[in-house]
DNA sequence: ATAGTTGCAAAAGCTTTGCAGTATG
DNA sequence: CATACTGCAAAGCTTTTGCAACTAT
């Protein structure tokens, strides 16, 4: 069973088990964001569904988004001021971001130390944690040589 | 010599070396972001300086903050989606925050095992720091009572 | 004197909302 | 068939921009 069928298949049971309806917009959007792959932020993702002559509207797109990012589906991304870009997140282990401002490029990074300084706070601050975001901003190799 | 005497001399040192005019604006946003304390964002502090008669603009609050961004005397934080707030930075010591998604309460945490994965992230992908964003998102101690 | 800065208001950019029509369960 | 969901466009919010007036140097 591929990723993207598993995806499919949790994203239906969700929907069944928050009695919410399974919509073609839905799944459409969810093949979409694991079809492509990368980071992508609402308008990419409208555009794309427009291109291929989905009949989809941007609010559907934000709406199913916000849903995906709940049932654990997809990840919202925060980069500087004003950029919100979506991952994947099914078969993705967990890690983090390297942001280069000069081209924007985004890399993926693993440290398990976040997960010791994660414990270290739910344990000595008493703080339920549910999720992080660790970026790193700064240029890239690429940058660095012009 | 108090902070906030601090921070006045380098902004002042920093205006000189950039070339930028010493606009008592400029210098009424400093004291006012340093007499406060804590995360603020634009709106509360043009309101703040509103009433008390300071004549600014939006625009004037947001071009400054971006300077003393930049010369390090405030920084910038991003939380969640649209959650832009500023705290004052110089006699800081290096933090991070945990964000209760609940009650909206950011706090400041210290954890020297990210300097760690920062001089990782130097060494071995070869990529130039120049800042970063940690951020913890979860349950505060109050809000997990409830 | 002369640019860099400012205030003001308009514009921009991204996201949300309202509403009438549509289609899922 | 009832109503959750959708498309569309308008509205909302925060931030940026354009321009005439002002002022630091």
């Amino acid at each position: 069973m591929s990723i993207i069928d598993k995806a499919i298949a949790h994203f239906t049971e969700e929907l069944g088990e928050r009695g919410l309806r399974k919509t073609p917009e839905r799944f459409a959007i969810l093949r979409e964001i694991y079809n492509l792959g990368g980071h992508l932020d609402a308008e990419d993702l409208f555009m794309h569904m427009k291109n291929q002559n989905y009949r989809v509207s941007r609010a559907t797109v934000y709406n199913t988004l916000e849903l995906l990012v709940e049932v654990d589906l997809v990840k919202k991304l925060q980069f500087g001021n004003n950029i919100t870009l979506f991952e994947k997140s099914l078969g993705y282990k967990q890690h983090d971001h390297l942001i280069c401002t000069k081209c924007g490029r985004v890399q993926e990074f693993c440290d398990p130390r976040i997960q010791q300084t994660k414990s270290m706070v739910e344990e000595f601050i008493d703080f339920e944690i549910t999720h992080h975001s660790l970026n790193i901003y700064g240029f890239c190799r690429e940058c660095r040589k012009k």
